[in-house]
DNA sequence: GCGCGCACTGCGGATATCCACAATTGTCGA
DNA sequence: TCGACAATTGTGGATATCCGCAGTGCGCGC
């Protein structure tokens, strides 16, 4: 996990400059790539920020990149700036996932103020995400019978009606129980049904 | 709940015409409205569909009338359609929760494919909506005591330390869960937990 | 062969949950 | 005043959950 930070990418020096230094003025950390290209050879997945992407690039096009970082399930909010965009190409980059959609030129505050924003928003998102992994990571523990019994006592079954189901003794439904509130870190069946719904909406 | 429509509001009596003539030629029902307020004064929450609203009308703008259904909770998709927009308006638009926004003149099998979308999009928000409601009147139905126990179940506690808490008998206890889960219409702590979780994250 | 993990089972005992039946008290509205 | 409802409580009995202790069998890797 690394520290926060706006990822300008955009082939004009001129403007990454401008950008690194009118961020910075507002205490917000950055880098800067000249290439959509050399961004993502670089990018992974703990990365975490924003990215304030011209769509205008020779060789691959800032859609182009966002298209490859969604692939990638990339979190950070993504700001297009643009100087020759259009409507629909705004309309599709949004309904696509896209955080934001500037024309160049903007004004200075309102962009800073959008970073800062995106910035919250990868915040909340990547603490969503850690905690989801989390979860999941306890699920690969459990066994193939604990999972199955597992969706049974979600269901709210009772152990004796679950052994019934599966062919087995109420003793065996018990043992994969404690196993599973053992593994899932959880004290009871409200538990974790509490738990799992918490990811299952992600 | 009535019928889904697509509702065409638009001061331009042949672009309404147009667009109700190309909807129903693809088996969409559509219902027009001259103005931002017309249709306002007959809104009601039951309407289902989705809106096509032009952005420039006299009095009331499509802007304006977005802002008003939104104040209301409107569920409607809202597509916009525009003649004379720019990217800022776009991006706003859609940030503030519309589902399209489309130049004039647009492709014609586009627009439809989108109101098609829309409907759907309606089609599974009131589902969830309907469902939602119910569990919202289902727990409007628990009294006062019911509602504190309730709290003190879905934290996975033992009714014997839930009556420790509240300075209650374990009974008393007992009887507030029977009452809850006859009310929730759940037979069990982990149905309830589950059923809880699917509107909170709506 | 040995150790480990998984799946399974039984026994006995303790605790938790559930509930019929019964009752009391207080508040509110007709 | 009366009836409905909410909050509370007790008794006794039935069922459900939990678990220590003990054990078996199978598959897999070293």
């Amino acid at each position: 996990m690394s520290e926060p930070l706006a990822y300008i990418v955009d082939d004009d020096e001129a403007m990454r400059d401008a950008l690194n230094w009118l961020l910075r003025s507002r205490q917000v950390k950055t880098a800067t790539w000249p290439s959509a290209e050399a961004f993502l050879a670089e990018w992974h997945e703990d990365l975490s920020g924003c990215l304030i992407l011209d769509i205008r690039m020779p060789g691959m096009s800032g859609l182009e990149l966002f298209d490859q970082l969604q692939d990638r399930r990339c979190l950070m909010p993504v700001i297009f700036l643009t100087g020759h965009g259009d409507i629909p190409q705004a309309v599709a980059a949004l309904k696509k996932g896209a955080y934001d959609f500037l024309e160049k030129p903007f004004d200075d505050n309102s962009l800073v103020d959008r970073v800062i924003a995106a910035l919250a928003v990868d915040s909340a998102r990547r603490s969503k995400q850690i905690h989801s992994d989390e979860i999941t990571a306890r699920l690969a523990q459990l066994s193939p019978r604990e999972r199955q019994v597992m969706q049974h006592i979600l269901a709210g079954k009772f152990n004796k009606v679950i052994a019934d189901e599966m062919q087995i003794a109420m003793r065996t439904v018990e043992v994969h129980r404690a196993r599973i509130f053992e593994k899932m870190g959880v004290r009871s069946a409200v538990d974790l049904a509490q738990l799992l719904a918490g990811i299952k909406n992600q």
